[in-house]
DNA sequence: CGTCAAATTGACAAGGCTCAAGTGCCGTGG
DNA sequence: CCACGGCACTTGAGCCTTGTCAATTTGACG
């Protein structure tokens, strides 16, 4: 398992440096670290509401999401992610989990043990800062999808989630936001944007309709032209905070 | 202006030292922040989106909001804040905003320099924790809005913003949750629902006719049977992490 | 070729929005 | 002290976006 730590670490070195540049005895301390790596079913619960929570996860391979159940049985996702993402920096602060983590599809994960992360915080101000950094673009995305939810209509809701996906996507080094193979179902994007299923088919065959976006399948979108997607969304990637 | 600010700044320290438990060595450098104290009318913005940061705010009185407004022009609230919350503990680690923040009524700012604030963090890790994870309640909180505005009817939704409202200004130490005076607009709740003020007000009415809420005025609220409304709401205080 | 989950479509219901008018409260000025 | 003005709050009527229910089609995979 350690000549698959230090290739797996690598990726998430790169990461925390471009959110806060380290020194190589940051990066030794990053790929010193101890971790679990395990593949997960696409749906699996990674970590329940209420869990007490002793290691961070990172995610390897697949997307995954997180999402919380209303009292009337309602399940709403409140993030998406990538390969690359670190998926719950939280729980170095709190050990009880207060929303749930899921896989979308087969994944993979390392889990990396709390008390280690914390330790190489306290040692490196900047590895915490990009950690926190980190933490901070989590909350800025959950203030745009308040926005989201709230304030625009499906049709734009479901845009300007296309284009949150398709731009951290590209900037993880996935590919192109012209094209695109979503990894969700149609359910999902219901569930992250607070529609049903069935409304949310309809809307994407309105953005059809609009010539926004076009699908070969259901779930291969290409968008030949991507400013005015953008536009139309009213997506800007600020939020995002790409170039901290 | 310095006894003034030794006075404010101990109620930060209490706040940070609920959060993360401080020595006194840390209490010194808290109070030895400087500050520039300011007194806004309602409905001021403090800071918009895309401003350059060099402060941090700290509600010392009054009640303010941070929000979004979408391309169509809709105006999404995104938090509630009352006196003792940090204001924009993100503007820490990130220099541009990507939300506004707004007095709701008239209020006393604190400003402190970020840099200052840096500066205590990289030399009292306990600090450093203690804002951190101030800034993940922030994050839990926008969560369970997410969910709120997503997957709620109007009314609970209402109940539940009433109910966090209410647990959170017992927890600042400003009154009982059965008993309060609201310092926002139906308007405003409009906006922090992601609903109209029309229906808003409608919906009040139905919290009333159910008896799970009476009002004396149209902003005095009392709560007869506060677990009871608790339960209407689906609110639990987990996400707010009160007892970190 | 059968199976199962996901996607699609239609008909209808309903929750929430829009528009519009009216009321109540409070501070200001005469 | 009263009249006025403005803002927030109320209330009604009708519309429209989105949800519900249910049936059908598609596509991936064994």
């Amino acid at each position: 398992m350690n000549a698959d730590r230090i290739d797996r670490h690598a990726g998430f070195f790169e990461k925390l440096n471009r959110l806060s540049p380290l020194s190589s005895a940051d990066r030794e301390s990053i790929l010193g670290l101890s971790s679990r790596v395990a593949r997960l079913r696409s749906h699996s619960w990674i970590v329940s509401e209420g869990d007490l929570v002793s290691e961070c996860c990172l995610l390897l391979e697949g997307y995954a999401c997180r999402q919380k159940v209303a009292k009337n049985g309602g399940r709403q996702i409140v993030s998406f992610h990538m390969p690359g993402d670190i998926l719950d920096v939280q729980h170095l602060w709190f050990d009880v989990a207060d929303h749930n983590l899921e896989t979308i599809t087969n994944a993979v994960v390392a889990y990396i043990p709390i008390q280690e992360l914390r330790d190489v915080c306290l040692h490196s101000p900047a590895v915490a800062q990009a950690l926190w950094r980190d933490a901070l673009v989590d909350a800025s995305i959950f203030r745009e999808w308040v926005l989201n939810v709230g304030r625009r209509d499906a049709v734009t809701r479901i845009a300007h989630m296309l284009c949150e996906f398709a731009t951290r996507r590209e900037s993880a080094g996935l590919g192109p936001p012209e094209s695109f193979e979503l990894p969700m179902t149609q359910q999902d994007i219901g569930d992250a944007t607070g529609l049903t299923s069935v409304h949310v088919n309809r809307s994407l065959r309105t953005l059809e309709e609009r010539g926004i976006l076009r699908r070969e399948g259901a779930r291969h979108f290409r968008i030949a032209d991507w400013p005015r997607m953008q536009r139309y969304a009213g997506f800007t990637a600020g939020y995002l905070h790409l170039a901290a």
